[in-house]
DNA sequence: GATGTATTTGCGTATATACGCAAATACTAA
DNA sequence: TTAGTATTTGCGTATATACGCAAATACATC
């Protein structure tokens, strides 16, 4: 196997971090298992985009679905995608903060 | 600040991991600090394109750059955005050796 | 200032994504 | 079978992204 394919399944796998609504899920879904009706009355936010944005993260495999009556549970499919995203979490206030300390070095430069 | 704002920017952090060459990118830079020409001659990609992908991140924070001479060295913002990655694709591993499980279950069933 | 090297920017285009809404499907229970 | 609840799908549209190529910019050196 090629490795461009290997970083292309890897970015596929990744794709849902690239939008807020999904992250919501993903940190959701890590306090417990929800079902579509649910993370939508959570999030605040219309059911079949919610279902839509599931979809996406289903065929990836980064969440799991089990049906139980006529509702469908969801659940993170590996914990490590949690991990990764409160890791991204952290790095992103740290370097929110490096920055701004350099506005604030800056501000005070032109005093 | 909105809890979504937070998720916005934090799917916005995110963002290039939705990317092949831009895993590509932070896995090369997790090496050694590079410029712009020795990650396109590295990953065989044309040179705007490969900085197009570095504005994205440099945008973002995602990635430092710094000029010596004429020429402009990219590095990792933050070492906590390798790990993330690095922890992806293992749960990506993992996820696709549950999955190759499954099928060949299946496949048994029907012999 | 002229030349060379490194990098970025602008632009056209092709493709992908997100969203809302209506309709379809899947299952339960009467 | 009918009615009700949960979820998914289809579709139109608006927006975002990726890419290649040519041109512009930035810096070093002559």
């Amino acid at each position: 196997m090629d490795n461009k394919e290997l970083y292309r399944i890897h970015a596929d796998f990744c794709k849902f971090m690239a939008n807020a609504k999904r992250i919501e899920i993903i940190f959701l879904l890590g306090e417990k298992e929800m079902c579509v009706d649910e993370l939508a009355s959570a999030m605040k936010v219309n059911v079949p985009n919610i279902s839509q944005h599931l979809a996406v993260m289903r065929e990836s495999c980064v969440v799991n679905s089990r049906r139980e009556g006529n509702k469908i549970y969801y659940s993170i499919g590996n914990p490590k995608t949690l991990q990764a995203c409160i890791l991204m979490r952290e790095a992103m206030v740290e370097q929110m903060t490096k920055q701004m300390k350099i506005i604030k070095d800056i501000k005070e430069m032109m005093e």
